[in-house]
DNA sequence: AGTTAGCACTCGGCCAGGGAGACTGCCAAA
DNA sequence: TTTGGCAGTCTCCCTGGCCGAGTGCTAACT
């Protein structure tokens, strides 16, 4: 708000003209442009003065002398913050987002995918989606299944049924009698808490339980290591629409770009700490940390699984593109996949 | 081995001396460097007539008049057929695949993205790997866990330790016990039986077996719908790795195999087809039906899971890549995952 | 017959130079 | 404060010419 009373209005109107128009165009947008379009009733000499104080403030760029004005991270900033207006989807876009959920099955990797694939496609960009976080959710169900003798399928049912197994070899020979005893106790004194309130309790326990003690072991690892391995692990789609924005000719920054998204960790972090109380979160250029996103702006949001269980989709694109639509698409996308997810995640 | 006998062995010697030396600058070869590199005993002009037939009769390419050779589609699959030398993979490449195998997770998703991720880094190409096909595997275990009164998860344990499981709304209320009834008898009839032999004796049944019908149907659909849907999905890495390779400048070209690359449907149909009797198979630019590889390469061959258990990892890569390299690294990898996979799948 | 030396020729890559176009900044007038 | 006019600046693009690499051909040589 600060910055907000440093702008009189037409210098707004104008930064957020040439915002619009580049944003459109691709193109550095002139001041003859600029009277011609959107303010016939200024010359364009009235707006070159503007144009210069808006460059010397800091809120648009003139890539060389003879060239049009481009905005900044800064005027973009300002745009996301003062300027921009609520757009709402298309309709061929909600048809396009409800199709792509229709035919999805209940499964949740299933449908972090889909939204993976139809958010990449209405924004022309590449999309980010992160499974949900699940330190914090409740266990509510545990089985174990014997598959040798010596061999047990753990099987643990998450709130919103975010279901997760893992195979774990034993010292001896274990009978299914015997393993759906152990489950049944397992069940009621894990049922109802997290990975973390297990661990800890387990802790508490001496170490001298035997084979039970070794099961609840590994069984609050596979929570453990599914969330820290599979968390750093970012869904993505859309890479070659990358391909198609000319700020990616240059072949290094389109490298150290890829090798981000594949090698996921990084990504995964900044995913991570989008706050969940702000609606849609927008890190403009370089306002990222991350120098390969330096000239990249993330559209960040979160959808919602079950009561606790939220995780986070969004895009990233070049700074230049066009905010108000792309918000207005991901908040789509984001209630379609929470609305898919909550219809089997009760 | 009809072609082998239409080149005399100095033609041999000096195609194959074409495609080390292209494969390993990217430069086309000409006569002079050929007889200083190669052939010292020989003149340039000497070797320019050995060229010429060599063009003529198809197995090289030059791009423009005054410049050197390159080998043609066709030189290519002479050299992979009869001229290639088999190759074994250094120490660090071991070291490396060795240490990326040493701390994954017993879970076949895992084992597949790590061998996606070391096959891309050792051989500097796009790696792609699909999951076993399961049509032929035989159950191995069912369980039907209730989770809310009218909604069960049915898991399904195939050969090899193959987890699938699915959720399923049921019409009224079903109690654990019921279940576990059901699943006991699911177990009798199904334990090994593949799939479809499940899915063709469940027509033979009546309509009227009321839930345990519909748990069934539900079950034969959970096999094969992560069948057809998951293996449309073809794991990748090492996209980046294409960005560095001038055969890819062309943006029109690089959209249309990252578009490929990411839907993944016809990929995958590529990826099913490929002969397991083979040891590896080559594929070379316009061999590929697909139109958006005609510039590409193909590498690939067969991991095994367990007994009946197979699926295809290789790389895709410029038709210019050096095949004797990458064929050793291919193996290494293809074994190594076998045994990742081996450990757990027993 | 096969090999070699020599030579004229062809062709892409690179660089300098110049014209066109776009936009600016500034100044003086309204 | 706004506006018209104008000189100045900078990029883009096209052109022509040079250079080097490599070829094909012919004639001589083994």
């Amino acid at each position: 708000m600060l910055d907000h009373s440093l702008l009189d209005d037409r210098k707004r109107q104008i930064l957020k003209a040439v915002v619009a128009d580049y944003t459109a165009t691709g193109v550095p947008v002139g001041s003859q442009v600029l009277a011609a379009k959107y303010f016939i009733a200024l010359s364009s000499a009235t707006i070159r003065n503007e144009l210069a104080d808006l460059v010397e403030s800091g809120y648009l760029l003139q890539p060389h002398t003879s060239a049009g004005r481009i905005p900044s991270d800064r005027g973009y900033r300002y745009f996301v913050d003062f300027l921009m207006e609520p757009e709402s989807a298309g309709p061929s876009v909600r048809r396009a987002v409800r199709q792509a959920f229709e035919s999805v099955p209940h499964d949740l990797e299933a449908v972090l995918d889909r939204a993976a694939m139809v958010l990449a496609r209405v924004t022309d960009n590449v999309s980010l989606v992160t499974a949900p976080q699940t330190s914090e959710a409740r266990i509510k169900h545990i089985d174990l299944v014997s598959l040798e003798p010596q061999s047990v399928l753990i099987i643990l049912v998450l709130e919103g049924n975010l279901i997760k197994q893992q195979i774990v070899a034993l010292d001896r020979e274990t009978s299914q009698e015997d393993l759906s005893r152990m489950a049944a106790m397992l069940n009621q004194k894990a049922r109802g808490q997290t990975a973390n309130e297990v661990s800890d309790r387990m802790h508490q326990l001496g170490p001298d339980r035997g084979e039970q003690r070794r099961i609840l072991e590994r069984l609050v690892e596979s929570i453990h290591s599914h969330q820290s391995q599979r968390q750093t692990v970012v869904l993505h789609d859309g890479v070659r629409n990358l391909l198609r924005h000319p700020e990616f000719v240059e072949r290094g920054r389109l490298e150290e770009l890829l090798e981000l998204i594949e090698q996921g960790a990084q990504l995964s972090a900044i995913l991570q700490q989008v706050a969940f109380e702000k609606d849609v979160e927008i890190i403009i250029g370089r306002e990222n940390t991350e120098s390969g996103l330096r000239e990249c702006s993330l559209v960040l949001t979160a959808y919602q699984m079950a009561d606790r269980l939220r995780g986070t989709v969004g895009i990233m694109g070049p700074t230049r593109m066009p905010y108000g639509q792309v918000v207005a698409r991901l908040r789509l996308v984001s209630q379609a996949t929470s609305e898919a997810l909550m219809a089997f995640a009760s």
